[in-house]
DNA sequence: CCTGCAAATGAAATTAATTTTCAATAAGTG
DNA sequence: CACTTATTGAAAATTAATTTCATTTGCAGG
């Protein structure tokens, strides 16, 4: 089930929502572009097509569509600084480049079952899980040899 | 093979850095505590038994520790802020609670054939690997029935 | 033990990301 | 169309971390 534009907006109006230019806007750029994105790089290409919109409400967005689960967040290991992306259809994990901090996505998960021997174990209630792997991209393994 | 803090002195001498009293200080504090901790947080400690250590020696030794691979950082999924910890003996994961923020060492990793196959598969060259579970712990749990 | 130099320190300033505050504006219900 | 309430944007505030730079200090070599 792939989540696209029109499905958020009655989402949102469903929560009791309101659909403003501004988010609609960002919801645009979100669904148009193919990567994962910093709220500030958001902000930049959100304005670039519609203008006046503001760094605050590009955060707030963001906070509002994590909260309803509709994008997740990746820890990217230098800075911490997390990226926000795009939510894919289903549970994924991430793939990160140490070079041009390009993110993959990786489908399938196969740590259900991990995670209730972690939960026997530790008595923990698991809720969720993240995993990075981190490597150096195929362009910048070529950049390196020149 | 368990590191102490002899060893860690000594491999710091190798390497050609000082033995000040503010990392001895500041090694002792993270060789006592059992847990994981932010800067902040040692600084604290740290404060708390020796004065006069400055938050920014404290930011620059944990540098210093996780260029040489004694200790590691954990993303906290919540607010992102990295904490610091005690390097264990080898290569794990962590759990962490999502009500009081405890960290888990969980031991054992089967990700290395999984690694490979990314590596296949995308032309990675595959660095390393977080992998965080999230959860609450049984005193959190215990706490919500009350 | 003394000396010198490179490394380390701490205070303050700086950078950067994000959040809060608050008055003005606008969405959408009735 | 009016009214209520959520949303917006600018600026200020917070928070985390890093840089700068003058001063201090570890320690190697005499």
């Amino acid at each position: 089930m792939e989540v696209n534009e029109k499905q958020i907006v009655s989402l949102l109006r469903q929560q009791g929502h309101k659909i403003t230019p501004q988010r609609r806007a960002i919801l645009d750029v979100i669904a148009r572009s193919d990567g994962h994105l910093t709220p500030a790089a958001l902000y930049q290409r959100v304005n670039r097509q519609y203008t006046g919109i503001g760094l605050v409400t590009v955060y707030r967005t963001l906070g509002l569509l994590a909260g309803l689960g509709l994008i997740c967040r990746v820890h990217t290991g230098g800075s911490c600084h997390n990226y926000l992306l795009r939510r894919p259809e289903e549970h994924h994990h991430h793939l990160i480049c140490s070079g041009c901090t390009k993110v993959v996505d990786l489908a399938g998960c196969n740590l259900a079952a991990e995670a209730a021997r972690i939960s026997d174990k530790t008595g923990f209630e698991i809720e969720s899980h993240l995993v990075e792997f981190t490597g150096r991209c195929g362009d910048c393994r070529q950049l390196a040899l020149t």
